[in-house]
DNA sequence: GATGATTTGTTGTTGTTTAGAACATATTAC
DNA sequence: GTAATATGTTCTAAACAACAACAAATCATC
């Protein structure tokens, strides 16, 4: 056996012309998807490419039924009209977020249009073998309803804790009380279907980066706060960063106040000790609010401890983000979930902070957003993770009549 | 003008036949770059191309004396033996690192050898102006030296501070007083030479993950301790991170202590107000150390007073790596300066620390290790950048004898 | 020391893919 | 209604890697 030289992998990236082809068909598939259908006309300017070529590429693309062509837009231009590339109905992606009060399924198509949702609310936090037989029971059920004209790929899992990129299995889910299970694996057995799996909230980033408050911005990071937690994700020179086994991204676990608590990781003074929806929820004097009601409640401000509150938790918000701007440098900050309702109470307060806490060059690149995608944005960044295989390598696609 | 729908930049990245040279040739290049010469039986199994087109190839590179052939190892393998392909001898890119005591220029050779350093000390920390003009005059001094048999690429520039990558302008170097100082332009017309610069621990990260500690390995963070401050810098998925601008790893502004001493960016608590080599040289009783001198008397540690100062700055370090192996999850984290001194003086101490406080996931995939170049770590970084665009391109060289 | 097995370099041919040119078509502008 | 303009369509050319057949240089074996 020869051993490669260290440093010089025998990982085969040399290129021949099918490469060519690949790369061009999962680049014009890609933009369509993304773009949730573009003129043909404007394919050539976004790529590059020859007018012939493109017209190629769809030829094939449409042939395979993961594109179809539209009629033009009524655009007023001079010039032949260029007809619509528009996502295909046939390509089908499931979609599932386990949660401890409720299980998530949904059926995704290209351009991340969600079909179906359904949420089967739950007793208890489900085991892995009850998550397992409540999925494929309600995968089974979409299935049935979207038999006809669709060709499934698999099932993305959107799961809230550490998940191993590698094969799903989930390290640590603190709050469903998970420890090293094969959730993906045990799924595929259950449904017959491809599993992926990964964290939700990275998740969430690929799907506004995507689709939501990132298109178009190469460095970016998103935190999203959630009843059990701060989780996030990176977007930088425009890849979403995984790390070595999938787990980068927990933000949540940066270290904010000195002499804070500790918390469930065994740590003290990380950031979603300190900055929590529950106390928020709390002060408001409400219970069991949904994310509008608690923003509302917030915004309103009725009671100078709920205002303290917020302030506080701003400040340590922008202590956790100060660390994220300095190492990363991104020019767009997401806040999805209660941070964003934080944002929206005190702008002007998480604004400032960011803009002089940083050191000054990365701080001005920088701007705060909140996410922009609702209840379904865990679903489409599911979904992604199924469409991968074929937004990678079209030609792979065979229709499945 | 048309503009293109939201997320769909203009950005020509479809392929075409020749970008299939360009980026096989690129890729042959690198690897004998990065291995400083491997037989050409080695690239087709790295790359996965056919012999006759590796033979093409490395024709095309030799004929540019990019590359040259050498005497086959006396490998006792069975079958013809394989010419080695070697790093050719006529590229060169210069290099140069202003201090705020020095001012070190070298001339590097493709598979980073550096032909020539030369240190020129200073009596002050220089201007911008007289750093200009003390590395245009040990540019000049390389040039005559190196005039005959090489093609000079450029100059890169390791500055120690926030550099814009898209200008090589000097947002802040701290210790140099240096503010918004277009440093590379500067340098550019002094020399006539095309002049690339960054921040010198993202070089060193580059020269790291290249040629040193960090070979082969696709997720890493680097940190490095110096004289005036904590710098370093990430690789991601095998790619280094820049940001947006290029300010990406600045980790010596992370926040581990709420209630510490105000930095000189403006916060408190920052990492490098905490972990400083001053204080450790202080409490050795020393003065004027070299790295080696410091190192030696910390692990000899006869006070008590310098062994506390040691875990104090451990558990401080320690705290930053827990944050940033939470959010990058690396398999690796390099340290270098007399932060590789700390690690040395108590290993067991780190180690633990890492293994117990970040998210258990993440904490037992990663491993520190010590950098492993030396003083030409930041001549090695700064060349690769002069080198960036033979490397992407090798047919854009053109021999100018 | 000769012979066979094995690995790799070399050469000429083939297949795939994009680019380009020429022409056709559908819209707006006047 | 005609000209200008932009785009789709078709056919040909050029670039490139893959492949097959052969040559060369080493090791293993007797």
């Amino acid at each position: 056996m020869s051993t490669p030289a260290r440093g010089l992998p025998a990982s085969a990236d040399g290129r021949g012309n099918s490469d060519v082809r690949r790369h061009n068909l999962s680049l014009v598939l890609r933009l369509v998807h993304q773009s949730r259908g573009v003129p043909r006309s404007q394919l050539t300017r976004s790529t590059g490419l020859n007018r012939s070529t493109i017209a190629a590429l769809v030829g094939e693309l449409v042939e395979r039924e993961l594109l179809v062509e539209g009629e033009p837009d009524a655009s007023n231009q001079v010039g032949r009209p260029s007809p619509l590339a528009l996502p295909g109905p046939r390509a089908l992606a499931f979609a599932v977020n386990p949660e401890i009060d409720a299980i998530t399924v949904g059926a995704v198509g290209l351009g991340a249009t969600v079909l179906r949702r359904i949420r089967r609310p739950l007793a208890a936090s489900p085991s892995v073998a009850e998550a397992v037989a409540v999925t494929a029971e309600l995968v089974a059920q979409l299935r049935a309803e979207f038999d006809e004209g669709h060709t499934v790929l698999g099932i993305g899992a959107a799961v809230p804790g550490l998940v191993r990129a590698r094969d799903g299995v989930v390290r640590l889910a603190p709050h469903l009380h998970w420890v090293d299970e094969p959730f993906a694996a045990e799924l595929e057995a259950a449904t017959g279907l491809p599993v992926f799996a990964a964290n939700d909230a990275n998740l969430g980033t690929r799907a506004e980066s995507l689709f939501g408050a990132g298109r178009g911005v190469a460095d970016l990071i998103y935190l999203n706060g959630g009843a059990s937690g701060i989780g996030g994700g990176i977007v930088s020179g425009g890849r979403a960063l995984t790390g070595v086994e999938g787990y980068a991204g927990e933000f949540g676990h940066t270290v904010v106040s000195t002499d804070g608590e500790t918390c469930h990781c065994g740590a003290v003074g990380c950031l979603e000790t300190e900055v929590r929806r529950d106390r928020l929820v709390a002060l408001t004097g409400l219970t069991d609010v949904d994310s509008d009601e608690l923003e509302a409640a917030l915004v309103a401000g009725n009671s100078a401890d709920v205002r303290a509150e917020v302030l506080r938790q701003i400040d340590f918000l922008a202590v956790a983000l100060r660390n994220a701007v300095n190492i990363l440098n991104p020019s767009t900050v997401i806040l999805g979930g209660f941070l964003g309702s934080l944002y929206a109470v005190a702008p002007d307060q998480l604004d400032a902070l960011l803009a002089s806490q940083p050191l000054a060059a990365s701080a001005e690149a920088v701007s705060v957003v909140r996410s922009e995608l609702g209840v379904n944005r865990l679903i489409i960044g599911a979904a992604e993770l199924a469409f991968q295989s074929v937004l990678d390598d079209p030609s792979s696609f065979v229709v499945n009549r």
